[in-house]
DNA sequence: ATCTGTGTTGAC
DNA sequence: TCAACACAGATG
């Protein structure tokens, strides 16, 4: 809602390596790997055979059994890399214990970076069912850094169960369309958000985005939205998990502090305020959802009211791609100049795709998107 | 000290 | 595009 941020969950820039062979590779000389075993060396894809019996043992435990999985290589310590190629250059998904759990992690990253026809180790080509649908309509909302991201993360299950929780769809293809009303709602990226209701909003103090890393619940809300059950959850407080509207979740604790007698949601919460760069007088708003399981969400927007505090907005541009609104800052910042400026307006605009492997150390594509 | 994942190569 | 291999650099 409001002119906020559109997926900034994948500002985890950092996260995605693309590795990239430097334009001339003159400055590292492959050690010489000239030794004896070395006529046995690259026997060719797939094979760990050692040919030559003399050696065997060896050889054998040196060298690393190669997988039976597409895109999943070896690593020293038994476990298993994935990997994926794309625009020559490789695509690290990260490092797994068991083999077959990197394939599917490859498996997946194929569908995002070559459509759902993809080659898999796994997924059956052909018939589709409505999950299928489900999923690839989840890959496709995601940039494919995100993805990356899950994958190296171990989440990706997580978060496909998250997105599909919020779908409206069901079994019949009817969808739950609330006509007139306004409590249903598109995120940004297209995905379509459950119906919820909304609970109430605050504006921030200070204080709630200053060093004390809490947020005030004022007092009604809190009572009236987020009772605490019993004394003890009062004082240990209770985790509570909200989404927003980059599908990502949210966890705070939330607890009664006697000595301020206040209801405040505290670890979590600066994370929060750090990431979405909140500052005093924004607005945070919770909702929940209207259906059963009582989904909580937040969102936030930047300070409203008469005096907007204008601030130099870089030009940007933006393509929508996949269901993915994809922004490109205007001129050749190729990050840095992120986080400055301390300017809420823009806020919401994030080198979203940016970060994501498409740009990584390479400002060339930029001008491509 | 251990492990990840990048640099690099050559086969396909 | 892909996996093999070595090992730099990250991480603990």
């Amino acid at each position: 809602m409001d002119g906020s941020c559109i997926d900034e969950s994948t500002a985890t820039s950092d996260s995605i390596s693309v590795s990239i062979s430097p334009t001339s590779a003159v400055s590292h000389f492959p050690p010489p790997t000239k030794s004896p075993e070395s006529p046995l060396c690259r026997v060719g894809s797939g094979s760990s055979v050692i040919l030559d019996s003399e050696f065997g043992v060896e050889a054998e435990s040196r060298k690393l059994p190669s997988s039976k999985y597409k895109g999943v290589v070896p690593q020293p310590n038994g476990r298993w890399g994935a990997q994926i190629y794309e625009k020559h250059q490789r695509v690290w998904l990260g490092t797994f214990n068991e083999e077959d759990e990197a394939a599917k992690a490859y498996d997946i990253a194929a569908q995002r970076f070559r459509g759902r026809d993809a080659i898999t180790n796994f997924k059956p080509q052909g018939e589709e069912n409505e999950d299928d649908d489900i999923e690839t309509a989840f890959l496709n909302s995601r940039s494919k850094a995100e993805i990356v991201d899950m994958l190296r993360k171990h989440t990706y299950k997580d978060e496909l169960e998250q997105s599909k929780r919020n779908y409206l769809i069901d079994g019949q293809g009817k969808q739950h369309r609330n006509p007139g009303a306004n409590n249903a709602a598109l995120s940004g990226s297209g995905r379509v958000l459950k119906e919820r209701e909304q609970l109430f909003e605050k504006a921030v103090t200070p204080s709630d985005v200053g060093k004390l890393n809490r947020l005030v619940i004022p007092k009604q809300h809190a009572e009236k939205y987020f009772p605490l059950q019993n004394v003890s959850n009062s004082t240990k407080g209770v985790l509570l998990n909200f989404e927003d509207i980059t599908g990502k979740v949210w966890r705070f604790r939330y607890s009664y502090w006697n000595s301020s007698q206040s209801y405040v949601l505290t670890k979590g919460w600066s994370r929060f305020v750090k990431e979405k760069n909140l500052k005093a007088g924004d607005i945070v708003s919770f909702q929940r959802s209207t259906g059963p399981d009582k989904q909580l969400y937040i969102d936030w927007k930047v300070k409203t009211g008469p005096n907007p505090v204008v601030c130099s907005v870089k030009p940007v541009q933006m393509v929508r791609l996949f269901g993915v609104n994809i922004f490109k800052l205007a001129e050749n910042n190729s990050g840095g100049a992120e986080g400055a400026g301390g300017c809420n307006g823009k806020r919401s605009i994030r080198e979203v795709e940016l970060s994501s492997l498409e740009c990584i150390k390479k400002q060339r594509i930029i001008g491509a998107l």
